[in-house]
This record gives C-alpha cells, structure tokens and sequence, in this order.
DNA sequence: TAGGTATCGTACGGATCCAAACGATTACCT
DNA sequence: AGGTAATCGTTTGGATCCGTACGATACCTA
C-alpha cells in the first residue's frame, strides 16, 4: 500500500478495481482533476495572496465580482460568486463591518439590496489584484498557452452543460 | 447593469475594468474556469447523486478513496481527498457511526489508524458508483474527447505545479 | 382593486472545513 | 541509554456554507 498517490497513480488504482464494470474512465479522470486543481489553485491563492490580507476566498470574489461590475444586485452577486443567497449575507455582512463595501437598497424595488464597493475597497482591489493576478500567472506557468486556451475553453462547455439541466 | 453573467461576459468587463493594467488575463480565465466548473460539476453530483444516498461530497470521496486503495492511513486519506486531518475526524466519525467504514489501529505504529470499508460500505459502492460515473459521463459528453484529454493533462501539470511549492 | 403568486433578502440549524494546540507515540542523535 | 525533535490522530474554536423557512414587497389577474 503506497503512502502517497499521484492523479496518475489513482486512475490506475481505479481502473484495476473497477475494470469488470462498463464505465466512463476519461469522464471521471477528468472530473477528478478539475476537482484536485480548483482546490489546489484556491489554496495557493488563498495562502500567498488572501491571507496577508486577512481576506477569505469568498470574500475575495466578492470583492472581485463588485470590482469588475460596479453594483450588482445581492442574488445576481451571489450566483457569480457561486454560494447561495444565504451565505451571501454573512459575508456581506462581514465586509461591510470591515467597510470594503456599501449596501445601497434600490429606489424602485424595496426588496433589492445593491452591494458595491466602498472607496477603501476599491483601494484594497487595485492594490491587491495585480498580486492575486501574478501567483495566477505563476500557477499556470508551466502549462503552454495553446493548451490553455483548449481547457478553458472545454471547462466552460463544461460549465454551461453542467449548469443548464 | 446585465442581471446574469456568463463566463464570457465576465471575462470580457475584466478586461475593461483592468485594461491599463499588465495583467495575464489567460491565467485568469483559466482559473476562474476550473472554479466555476469546479463548483458546478460538484454541485450536480451531489444534487443528483449523493443526496438521495444521504451522502456528504467529502464522506462520498472518503468512500471513494478507501473503496479503490481498500486501506489508508488516516493522514493519506485526508491527503488524497483534500481535507485536512482535522475534517477527515469528523468525516470519518459519521461514516463509522453508519456502519461504512471501519478504524483498523495499526499493531506496528500506535500512531497510526488505518481506515477501510465495511461490507456495508463496500455493497454502497457497488451499487453507487455505476450511478455516479454515468452522471460524470453526461456532464462531459458535449466535450469533444481529444479536448478532454489536453484539458485533463493540462489541469493535471497544473495540480502538481500548484501544491509543489 | 383585492387576493393569489412570485421573488426578494434575511434568519436559523446543521454540516463542513481549517488552523492551531494538544497528548501520545515514535524516531533521531549524541 | 536518554533526552530532544518529529509525527501521529484528535480536539477545539471560529468561519463558511447550504437548505429551508420566513416576513416583506412586487407583480398579476380577474
């Protein structure tokens, strides 16, 4: 039994135990990576860059989210972040008592909250995002530019199939 | 202000919230990809999935792990899932008190817990797994196959470059 | 214009997760 | 041999997250 096992090492081991069963090995490898690298690549990140910063992951793509549309409505903000309007709350809520961003309810729809970046916010966002974005660049170094632009590409058909039904 | 976003718009209002920036945007995109599909692809495993078994994502890829290296050290099990050690506690306490797994304390180190599955949780595997890998299957399948495997060589040099250093 | 339906943001309970601290056990080193 | 260092699994405390339920508000239709 070894101690350690590479994504290589397991599809093997997973092909040996299950190799008297009609399945769909490029499926799963496949999805067991995405899995492995979006924990590997929101750890680093949340290591070098966010920690320094007392920020959290989610708090971060917030922020980030507000940065890149100005204002946004709580339910539109928490879909792009990707957590649910509950969780939403709590980290708005943290943020705000941080005064990184401002609650602005909307003049025609009493039940809409707008959430927007505060004037220290977005100081925080120019500073940190060229960070944030260097350990980006670093992480996908290694990987050559034509290949990228395949997987992203595959990843957002991915997303888009995985999203609709 | 649009309401919902696609990928592709938001990659495209950062490259104008930051344009005068010099920034690697195909970095950027490439990870917010693998998050998003990341998030996506977990949420309708378990939705679809693991719900109706009453199963957690982390307690499934406990399963998962013990049910293709049939017996791991505690320490590697949260290695190879992602978790830490600390979670897995937890984790590993819920699947005992079910019935799934079972503690196997090593006679050579009395440090060390192995863990493995029961009969029960091997049966739950056998029955779960044909179930989950067809889900797997559909989600991919609008991706072409040669583009899966660049994807899935790409995000697997990604992974080892990430948790490296 | 009144009542039903839909949707908003929020509150709450439970599960998950991490980092740090801890006691127990083993390995190392002089 | 004996003491220090390293590593094991666990515990603890706090943050995050989801699903559900809820009151408030807006829309719709007869």
């Amino acid at each position: 039994m070894p101690d350690r096992h590479t994504l290589e090492e397991t599809e093997r081991a997973t092909r040996e135990r299950v190799q008297h069963l009609p399945l769909d090995f490029a499926a799963s490898h496949a999805l067991l990576s995405i899995y492995r690298a979006a924990n590997a690549v929101r750890g680093r990140l949340t290591n070098a860059v966010l920690r320094p910063h007392d920020l959290t992951w989610t708090g971060f793509l917030v922020l980030w989210t507000l940065w890149i549309w100005d204002s946004m409505e709580t339910r539109d903000v928490a879909e792009s972040v990707g957590i649910s309007k509950g969780t939403l709350t709590g980290v708005a809520k943290t943020l705000m008592a941080r005064g990184l961003i401002d609650r602005v309810p909307s003049t025609e729809d009493r039940r809409l909250v707008n959430l927007q970046l505060s004037e220290a916010g977005l100081a925080l966002m120019d500073s940190i995002y060229p960070e944030f974005n260097k350990t980006e660049s670093r992480i996908v170094g290694n990987v050559d530019a034509e290949q990228l632009e395949i997987m992203t590409a595959a990843l957002r058909s991915l997303v888009e199939s995985s999203e609709s039904d």
